[in-house]
DNA sequence: TCACCTTGGTTTAGAGCAAG
DNA sequence: CTTGCTCTAAACCAAGGTGA
């Protein structure tokens, strides 16, 4: 199958027409007469770019609140430019060793057209049931040929990414548990497609952030925890019960995430001390 | 000077917790 | 269900202070 073609199989999978010349263009693609956006609609997606004006404008049902252009506590000339990624990965389990990613999703802070990024993706394996009680991802669902796998969806990651980051900044990846946990995963399937993540990527684990907050005693509500649910309830964000599903999780700690930085005072220089190379993850050599 | 006690720092083991 | 990180308590050791 030619990369073109491929790309427009895939291409097809997203519901947003908006970037389509945008990811043509940083995937290497010329041009884009062959991406038709009448199509985009009618089929089952499992890759998409949510097109919104804002972060509040997403229509019915999808109105965010909460969720503010993420500005610094004490902002410097790097604030603008510091392109701030939070995301959230689904598993086949809990070891990156053994189990595959089944669905991604990212939000990128500084919000605007085309904010969000979320997709399925077929593990090529099974989803263990006890997994898919937990957040609805069934075997059948993503062991599709119509899901794509994660080297799929690498090449439209990349230039997804590409098309936010400022130029000569890094992108911060932000997740919670991202040290031991997604940022690991993430690496595992560059690994297996021989890729190599970019230099000029950085993570940040938002659990460590957490436990940097004054800890609270403990209560029958849990909230002196430092799960996701749990400091939600902290800061008063209404959560309707956990989602386990990526981009909902990521919705929840976009929220928290900007919160416990405003609590913290972090800057974005004290961000970026947190912060772990992405290539100190990656096994594939330079 | 020696023995004993207290204090402070370091190391170790285990529990708890975070993620799907 | 697994793995790894962090925290805490206990154990250990060294140094300093005090009294006989």
């Amino acid at each position: 199958m030619s990369s073109l073609l491929r790309f427009n199989k895939l291409r097809n999978n997203i519901w947003s027409s908006c970037p389509s010349r945008l990811l043509m263009q940083h995937a290497g693609f010329s041009s884009a007469k062959n991406v038709d956006p009448r199509s985009y609609g009618k089929r089952h997606f499992t890759t998409r770019v949510q097109e919104t004006d804002s972060l509040h404008g997403a229509g019915p049902g999808s109105c965010i609140s909460g969720i503010q252009p993420f500005r610094f506590q004490q902002t410097s000339e790097h604030d603008r430019s510091a392109t701030i990624l939070i995301f959230d990965t689904e598993t086949t389990g809990y070891f990156h060793k053994n189990n595959r990613i089944v669905e991604f999703a990212l939000r990128d802070l500084s919000g605007g057209k085309n904010s969000t990024f979320e997709t399925l993706i077929n593990p090529e394996r099974d989803v263990p049931k006890f997994l898919s009680a937990v957040n609805n991802i069934t075997t059948a669902l993503v062991c599709r040929p119509d899901v794509p796998r994660f080297g799929d969806v690498l090449p439209l990651l990349l230039a997804y990414v590409r098309s936010r980051q400022t130029p000569g900044k890094p992108v911060i990846w932000v997740a919670h548990n991202a040290k031991t946990f997604d940022a690991p995963f993430l690496a595992q399937e560059f690994d297996r497609c021989s890729a190599q993540m970019p230099e000029d990527w950085l993570f940040v684990d938002s659990l460590r952030l957490a436990r940097k907050l004054p800890k609270l005693p403990k209560s029958d509500e849990n909230i002196h925890l430092l799960n996701l649910v749990a400091l939600s309830k902290r800061y008063g964000i209404s959560v309707e019960k956990p989602a386990h599903r990526a981009m909902q999780d990521v919705t929840m700690l976009c929220q928290v995430f900007q919160r416990i930085t405003f609590h913290l005072k972090l800057t974005y220089e004290g961000l970026v001390n947190e912060a772990i190379k992405a290539t100190d993850f990656s096994k594939v050599p330079k």
